[in-house]
RNA sequence: GCCCCUGUGGCGGAAUUGGUAGACGCGUCCGACUCAAAAUCGGAUUCCGCAAGGAGUGCUGGUUCGAUUCCGGCCAGGGGCACCA
């Protein structure tokens, strides 16, 4: 699909003959611009300039081995900030660097029986040399890798501060466990219960883990979000989601004297105490104590929970599984009642990390409650009453009633709202006591977990602890650090590589010298990524992850850009670290981003030959053959034309950058990427896209070879008399530009397109109609100002193109070191403007006035027109609504 | 199941946020240049209608002088969370 370049013609533009054009050549002409902004240092960002900051910050990709389009994407995005941003006379910050810890590296490594670091570091080299290609405007100076000792030792430090600072834990917790691969894995690396790489069933295994405290941030994390207002609103509404802030009551109930006495009562969270009289069971978790207690006595309850713990908690597990329990025999006592006893139940639906890992059961207003009681014949009692039922109709068979209503079947609690009685209860069972202690206490439940970093792997930062059989869990002290990957590790056993290292993991006790174990562990490479941007700041400080001073002046990131993927996790993780940076004076702020952009990804139509096999679109030839388009194969073979989908290897709908760069030129690739779709929406790429693209880059080429040739030397002054022609000129110029600036400030980086083509088209017209005539002064003068302001306004998009015509346009320094436009506002906006005129709502003229041309003039205008006195039909005008600058309403 | 977003020509999309619906581009068609093709340039392109004119922003009702925009109901597509008590 690659379309030929290169051929030229005579080109045929209107009687004037400017021969200068030659097609433009953006191989070479891209090469030399880099070289030159390379030479000359132009993004190397400077501490001493006193000029106004700003940080540019775009996500900084995994060294996968090449780039993807969706790369190109967004780090033309952010170069379009970052240049425009410089323009206008900020001291702008534009750094990139590698998150270059995780497991495709070892998968790699294994595979070609290689080195992680080797295979990461040739990544590095060959994407940053992609990245080059691409003409972006950023200081290479700066360029961090997360799997560099000198970056991790900072991490390896701070976890150690935040060890001290009390934002560490170290507990046990339940995990997914291939018992092939022996290790842990995520949520999503489980598919139908088994390993993704192994295939082996998951099971249930119980570790001992380093969490980070994040939880203790939940509230802080969730009402900062509130302030985040340049922030996409449906991030901030995920993360609130995320964090999942419930209010409700902890209640104590009583167990009834069975053999039990250990344990005389049972603390279950609700957010419904309201529903306390529709109580039919109390449940517990399968690793609630009560359980294992229970258990211990009773084989036929162990095995129920050893069931419970193997199968998977993986969403598609969980949502087909069937409610089940077993009956502990013991019974809870109502608060409100104590001759009203309710069963124990071990549940395999309640969670044990969310609340107190126990419930009470509400059939008639829970779903899940409702199921389990239809399971087990335990009745149905509905206590909330929807409004307009009569409460003696309302029964509950299959489905729960969770919506409003008023209080029915429930003693002092009947005819209250649902409100009221959530504060009766709250407010009766604080003041009661039980066993000497309130009942019963309001509480904020979240459902955010603590974040466990430990990740039973080779490839990521050490956990720099050593374990001593007696001084337990030591930090490794400062003077060794980093603690440094080993090399030549065997990737090929299962496990944890480190784990299994003849001498790495041995170390003597930092408190007692006697001989020690390291952590095998290593961090979690979201840990990694939730402080780069910090970095970035000062990446030559050798003793400390920041220099507070300069971090302080440089963040928050005033524009990060990125994929809706991170949308939770890093960006949750990094507001979490950049307050844990905050108590250990890193950094002066708790919030990393200022602004925050998510972009779309980029999709590519499907193509499958018969057999099945999807073809990669640069092996694809398309037709239209009477109005339907058609693909076919090299060997000439038709191929279904499939959805548009992200492009991935699966589906092998990608188009390599490199490729696109190497025909087209990286300006095209960029200015395609920029243009047509909203940037937070889907691009599709297709090939007519690229070759219209092309097409305007020859397009402008030429354009500014014409203007060249009509205008004045740079740097000419107004002429005192300006024609009513030049004066458009320069309308057009000063309107459009200022157009252009209003979209990028928003982002809107399509529209700025649109509207640089508007005064592309503009200025042709402009040309086309002077043709033939004498060029006087006003009019070179115009000429010159309209191609300098097209040329800045476009070089954000495509920087070099924007230089081959500044320097034709007489300039010997580049544009990127030159500012934006200066606007006046008197030609940005035009003196005579058309009103549409309606009657009735329905356009039937239109009006052409002075700006602020009075009312009654303007009524009296309107009315006069033909059109609209033929639309009015003789009746009086009862109304007349005029919109000043908008419209004219006739209404009869 | 809960929460959220989006529905506009053949296609991607625009509309100063209640004021000319379809900017800008892609595609298609017609024309110019050419022996020819490519490239380039000019024109047409929401639908119905020869035309005058009429209809039209997923469907439906409402508010308004005026609704793609605001409100109610429905339909379709997409996303997030998911046994969170």
């Amino acid at each position: 699909m690659l379309i030929e370049l290169g051929r030229c013609g005579p080109r045929n533009m209107g009687q004037i003959g400017f021969m200068h054009t030659e097609r433009y050549n953006p191989h070479d002409v891209e090469a030399k611009w880099q070289k030159i902004w390379n030479d000359r240092q132009t993004f190397v960002t400077r501490e001493d300039d006193a000029r106004p900051k700003y940080f540019v910050l775009e996500m900084f990709p995994y060294p996968s081995g090449r780039i993807h389009m969706g790369h190109v994407r967004n780090y033309a995005m952010g170069d379009v900030v970052a240049r425009y941003r410089r323009a206008r006379g900020f001291n702008v910050l534009h750094p990139m660097g590698w998150d270059a810890f995780g497991m495709p590296a070892e998968n790699a490594a294994r595979q070609n029986n290689s080195d992680p670091a080797a295979w990461t570091y040739a990544n590095i080299a060959a994407m940053r040399g992609q990245l080059k290609s691409m003409g972006l405007s950023l200081d290479w100076t700066r360029e961090i890798a997360t799997c560099d000792p000198r970056y991790y030792k900072h991490q390896q430090k701070m976890f150690l501060e935040f060890v001290k600072a009390g934002l560490v834990d170290r507990k046990q917790s339940r995990v997914n466990w291939d018992p092939v691969d022996q290790t842990v894995l995520a949520n999503e690396q489980v598919i139908d219960g088994r390993g993704w790489r192994s295939n082996a069933p998951v099971e249930q295994r119980e570790l001992t883990q380093w969490f980070f405290k994040i939880g203790s941030c939940a509230q802080e994390l969730l009402d900062a979000l509130d302030h985040l207002d340049r922030w996409p609103e449906k991030v901030r509404l995920m993360q609130k989601n995320w964090i999942g802030r419930s209010e409700g009551l902890l209640v104590r109930f009583a167990l009834a004297p069975a053999g039990a006495e250990e344990t005389p009562e049972i603390e279950i969270y609700t957010t419904r105490p309201d529903t306390l009289f529709g109580a039919k069971f109390i449940a517990v978790s399968p690793n609630h104590p009560l359980a294992r207690k229970a258990a211990g006595t009773n084989p036929a309850l162990s095995a129920f929970i050893a069931e419970c713990n193997r199968s998977g908690t993986s969403a598609a597990a969980l949502e087909t599984a069937e409610k089940k329990g077993f009956d502990t025999g013991l019974k809870a006592l109502h608060p409100f009642d104590a001759d009203w006893r309710l069963p124990v139940f071990v549940a395999n639906f309640v969670l044990m990390d969310y609340g107190t890992g126990a419930i009470f059961g509400c059939p008639a207003h829970d779903q899940r409650d409702l199921d389990f009681v239809n399971a087990y014949g335990l009745g149905v009692t509905p206590v909330v009453c929807p409004p307009d039922q009569p409460p003696a109709d309302f029964i509950i068979l299959k489905t729960a009633y969770e919506g409003d209503g008023r209080m029915i079947n429930s003693r002092f609690l009947d005819g209250m709202s649902v409100p009221e009685a959530k504060l009766e209860v709250a407010r009766r069972l604080e003041s009661a006591l039980l066993d000497n202690r309130p009942q019963a206490k309001r509480q904020v439940n979240f459902r955010l977990r603590d974040w466990g970093i430990s990740r039973q792997r080779y490839w990521g930062c050490p956990i720099p602890i050593i374990h001593c059989p007696d001084c337990g869990a030591v930090p490794v002290p400062d003077a060794d650090l980093p603690v440094v990957l080993p090399e030549h590790v065997n990737l090929a056993a299962p496990g944890n590589p480190l784990d299994h290292h003849p001498r790495w993991k041995h170390a003597a006790c930092p408190l007692c010298a006697k001989p020690a174990l390291r952590e095998t562990d290593t961090m979690d490479t979201f840990v990694d990524s939730s402080w780069y941007f910090a970095r970035f700041t000062d990446p030559w400080n050798e003793s400390a992850p920041t220099t507070p001073a300069i971090a302080n002046r440089w963040l928050p990131v005033d524009q990060y850009i990125g994929g809706i993927e991170h949308a939770i996790l890093h960006l949750l993780y990094s507001r979490f670290f950049t307050r844990a940076m905050q108590k250990t004076g890193h950094v002066g702020m708790s919030e990393p981003f200022e602004g925050l952009f998510t972009q779309g990804m980029v999709v590519h139509e499907t193509y499958k030959s018969a057999s099945g096999e999807w073809i990669a679109p640069k092996d694809v030839r398309l037709e239209i053959q009477s109005d339907i388009r058609k693909a076919f194969a090299p060997d000439g073979a038709e191929l279904v034309i499939g959805s548009i989908e992200k492009m991935s290897k699966s589906k092998k709908n990608i188009v390599d950058p490199d490729d696109i760069i190497q025909s087209w030129g990286a300006d095209t690739a960029r200015w395609f990427m920029l243009s047509d779709s909203p940037p937070d929406r889907d691009v599709i790429w297709s090939e007519e896209g690229v070759q219209g693209a092309g097409r305007y880059v020859q397009q402008v080429w030429r354009l500014i070879g014409a203007l060249c040739e009509l205008a004045c030397q740079p740097g000419g002054q107004i002429p005192p008399e300006v024609s009513a022609v030049s004066e458009n000129i320069r309308r057009a110029s000063h309107s459009h530009v200022k157009r252009v600036q209003d979209h990028i400030e928003r982002l809107r980086f399509n529209t700025a397109i649109a509207e640089i083509r508007k005064l592309t088209n503009a200025l042709n017209q402009f040309i086309d109609d002077i043709a033939n005539t004498p060029v006087p002064p006003d009019a070179a003068f115009a000429f010159r100002e309209a191609a300098e302001f097209l040329v800045r306004a476009f070089a954000p998009m495509m920087p070099h193109l924007a230089e081959a015509c500044w320097q034709q346009l007489g300039y010997s320094t580049p544009v990127a070191e030159a500012p934006w436009p200066e606007i006046e506002p008197r030609l940005a906006a035009s003196e005579r403007i058309t009103l549409p005129v309606q009657v009735n709502g329905k356009k039937r003229a239109e009006l052409s006035v002075d700006r602020d041309a009075d009312l009654k003039t303007i009524e009296a205008e309107a009315l006069a027109l033909e059109a609209v006195m033929q639309a009015m039909d003789g009746k009086p005008a009862k109304r007349i609504v005029v919109v000043p600058q908008r419209i004219v309403n006739v209404v009869t």
